[in-house]
RNA sequence: GCCCCCGUAGCUCAGGGGAUAGAGCACCGCCCUCCGGAGGCGGGUGCGUAGGUUCGAAUCCUACCGGGGGCGCCA
């Protein structure tokens, strides 16, 4: 399978410099889209960077690029541009084959790419404590770089590392002691878990002699003391049914539970190899890896805790072991979606693992951070009490809203309810929810706003999925079933606007190799969102079902028909679905 | 105090070495003979401040200002 056009001209482009100077320096970027049509659909500086090495003028070595590229069949002759930009506009015919390809095959995201193993741990739920907003982000990303990794042709491991191991579990089974001794039941449901876990935790705080009682009651867990197993199995158990209807709902599928406490087995193995490769210093009577470069708030070196002074493990720990059995496994890649505030923690523990080997030099691990979310007011989103948001509560409340939205919808325009309106409501409130976290980029927080989120205007699932649903109207009117044009189209790209709806749809493709690559879903949202604009513009200026010839309006449906399955499927590398009415 | 992230239009955000910095909302005008009033065309203001590197800086570096997060036995 032909690869995307920018790797193609990249390729090509090295391939120029190679033959026109040997092997000299390059810079990073050989060729990029351009953002202005008058330069080309790309450009290539790479003549202004050669130029200082060379000692030669930038045209001329832009001038020289540009007579021994090789691009016969895929650009026009290539320009070269003041100061020294070689501009590349691809062939129509080129483009109009690409469209074609898409009608038939509809979109080939893996495109000459080599597999590797990909790991995204990502959700990351806590047992005993409902998931609750802060999950929301890391779920939905680590999903969608999940489903675009997967896209590529990569082996993809989806693992939630869950918080089901550590001190607050010995502070929950003194408290069900306790209540154990008064004759009460343990907790029957997560809410009433996570009222023992707020009552544990204040008496945690407050008493001393319970604090103590806390600790060993986590020794007793992890060297396996049947009573309290038991009382955590129990809390175990009933956040796992909890967190299901929450992935459920979120249409999360795939993913691997395994929580902390199965790296129970390696824990005396990471701190024994450590101590043995002569990392280890005990501080405080807490065994720690000094790591070169963090400190504390006094300036001193910061440790990495891999046992504590009372002899329990941590997650930091727990993050090495899973790391090495993660390698040891055949990953290439492991990416933890992770929200911001984690990443020194995450600094630290790649840190200590590159040190003791367990992390090779081809094996990327990376933590994929990501900020807050925010209510309106610009602070992080809590309810009025001040407690988290519960996911489960929140997306709920999205989906209600996209109800109304779409009954008063078919209110207004005296329509039936265009199918299963639980169905739609899903779909839509959903969708809205994960693009708008999806399509937000920055690490800083971002405005949770479901005003904002489920408004069929902007850069907004609702949008998008509304847009797709439009194009397959017109795919219905057109006749058939609406699958568009069978057997061979051949796409003609006069007007300049069914030319720039070819060219986004060809640079899809990179723009999905850019998500993997960057762990950015962010750039595929907007990509798509300018796609539909490229597709609104196109529709506006160029008539489809009244085109004037067959020929033209063959092409134009399958323009049409090569921007739904493109959207679709752009959407459902996200991890949104569309429907054929809304 | 130190470390990390962020600061772009009135608002919410793209763009993160390349050519004249974009979109949506809000505001004004015009247009819509294909589908389901998703729209299309035009109108204007902005890269926190000051230096530096570079042929070229919103983008990289330094300092400062402002916001957020983190900083030893929680995860």
């Amino acid at each position: 399978m032909a690869p995307t056009p920018l790797r193609l001209l990249q390729a090509r482009v090295l391939q120029a410099v190679h033959d026109a100077y040997g092997s000299v320096p390059l810079p990073e970027s050989l060729v990029q889209p351009t953002r202005d049509p008058r330069h080309g659909d790309f450009t290539s500086p790479v003549a202004m960077a050669l130029a200082r090495t060379l000692r030669r003028p930038p045209d001329e070595v832009a001038l020289r690029l540009a007579s021994v590229l090789d691009v016969t069949g895929i650009c026009e002759a290539p320009e070269v541009a003041d100061p020294g930009f070689l501009n590349l506009r691809l062939r129509d015919s080129w483009l109009a084959r690409r469209v074609e390809g898409l009608v038939v095959d509809g979109p080939d995201w893996a495109q000459g790419q080599v597999p590797k193993r990909v790991v995204v741990d990502y959700s990351g739920p806590n047992v005993a404590k409902e998931m609750h907003v802060g999950h929301l982000r890391s779920t939905i990303i680590g999903d969608a770089l999940a489903n675009v990794a997967e896209a590529l042709g990569h082996h993809v491991e989806r693992v939630s590392h869950v918080g089901d191991w550590g001190t607050q579990f010995g502070m929950l089974i003194a408290h069900l002691d306790d209540a154990a001794a008064r004759g009460e039941a343990l907790p029957a449901s997560i809410g009433e878990a996570e009222a023992r876990y707020r009552e544990a935790s204040a008496r945690f705080g407050d008493d001393p002699e319970f604090r103590d009682r806390a600790r060993r009651r986590v020794v007793d867990l992890q060297s396996g003391e049947p009573g309290a197993r038991e009382r955590w199995q129990s809390l175990v158990a009933l956040s796992t049914a909890e967190n299901a209807k929450v992935f459920q709902l979120l249409g999360v599928e795939g993913l691997v539970e395994r929580g902390e406490s199965s790296y129970q087995d390696a824990l005396a193995g990471v701190v024994a190899d450590l101590e043995a490769a002569g990392l280890v210093v005990v501080d405080g009577g807490a065994k720690c890896v000094f790591v070169p470069g963090f400190t504390n708030a006094e300036g001193d070196p910061l440790p990495l805790i891999v046992q504590k002074a009372d002899g329990a493990y941590n997650y930091a720990t727990t993050d090495l072991a899973a790391l090495r059995s993660r390698v040891e496994a055949g990953a290439d890649r492991i990416l933890y979606v992770a929200d911001a505030g984690q990443s020194q923690h995450f600094a630290m523990v790649f840190s200590v693992a590159r040190t003791a080997g367990w992390l090779p030099p081809g094996v990327d691990a990376s933590h994929v951070a990501f900020g807050l979310v925010l209510g309106e007011d610009g602070q992080r989103l809590r309810t009025r009490s001040g407690d988290n948001v519960r996911l489960a509560d929140l997306l709920d409340e999205a989906t209600a809203r996209a109800r109304a939205f779409v009954e008063q919808r078919a209110a207004e325009q005296g329509q039936d309810r265009p199918g299963d309106i639980d169905t739609l409501a899903r779909v839509i409130g959903i969708g809205a929810v994960k693009y708008a976290d999806l399509s937000q980029n920055r690490q800083s927080g971002y405005a949770f706003s479901f005003d904002r989120m489920l408004s069929l205007k902007g850069n907004t699932a609702p949008y998008l999925q509304y847009a797709y649903a439009r194009i397959r109207s017109i795919l219905r009117e057109a006749g058939g079933q609406g699958d568009g044009p069978a057997g061979k189209v051949a796409v003609g790209l006069d007007q300049p606007q069914e030319r720039a709806l070819a060219l986004s749809l060809a640079l899809v493709g990179d723009v999905v190799e850019r998500v993997a690559s960057e762990a950015l879903p962010s750039l595929l949202c907007t990509h798509l969102y300018e796609l539909s604009q490229a597709y609104n513009q196109f529709y506006e200026h160029c008539p489809v079902l009244k085109a004037d010839g067959e020929a033209v309006r063959s092409s134009r449906l399958a323009l049409c028909q090569a921007t739904a399955t493109t959207l679709a499927g752009g959407l459902g590398l996200l991890g949104i679905e569309v429907l054929d009415r809304i």
